[in-house]
DNA sequence: CCCTGATTCGC
DNA sequence: GCGAATCAGG
């Protein structure tokens, strides 16, 4: 009798998850024989998927792949049909060079309403403040296709910020840091 | 080999 | 809806 994902249970969830902790160590925590596999599952259910942790890249092995091909795929068609399933998100690689990118920052100041029990599946994810801490909460508008609305999903799947140049320090990085 | 999350698919 | 098996990458 460990099945059950209880209120508690995917408010836990959703706080160790969203604080960033791994499926094997919140299912470790979760304890009652839950296993990775099934927090994994139970998050991309939850719609939390993607996990908002835009102040550390470096994360997790796989944090966020742009495509996923689906190579076992028997039946149907073998050959050809490379369409497979539809684009999940991120879509980094734009047809554009972007030479300057100016975001400018467009968002203002989000009221940061959402907090991870209130967070619905189809509200955005953009996390505001430390995850640790007592006010943190997330944008909580509505997430247009990701897990963002699409004004953070501008700053959040940002392909590549054109390094070398003397951008330290620039409008952009200032404005990114609002954000963190 | 360790780890990570993502996805599929039978239940 | 659930989660093991599997996949794919670091």
């Amino acid at each position: 009798m460990t099945a059950g994902w209880t209120d508690d249970r995917v408010g836990a969830l959703k706080k160790l998850w969203l604080e960033g902790q791994s499926a094997s160590q919140i299912a470790k925590q979760l304890g009652g024989g839950v296993t990775r596999n099934a927090v994994i599952g139970k998050v991309h259910r939850l719609g939390l998927s993607g996990r908002a942790a835009p102040s550390q890249p470096a994360r997790t092995a796989t944090s966020f792949r742009t495509t996923r091909p689906r190579p076992a795929a028997p039946a149907a068609t073998p050959a050809q049909a490379p369409q497979a399933s539809a684009p999940r998100r991120l879509e980094a690689v734009s047809s554009k060079p972007v030479p300057p990118t100016p975001p400018a920052a467009p968002i203002p100041d989000l009221p940061g309403t959402a907090t991870v029990m209130t967070l619905g599946a189809h509200m955005c994810k953009w996390p505001i403040g430390d995850p640790s801490s007592r006010e943190f909460s997330f944008c909580g508008r509505r997430a247009s296709e990701g897990v963002y609305c699409v004004e953070h999903a501008r700053v959040a799947y940002q392909p590549q910020v054109r390094r070398g140049a003397k951008e330290s320090g620039s409008d952009l990085a200032r404005s990114l840091r609002r954000y963190i």
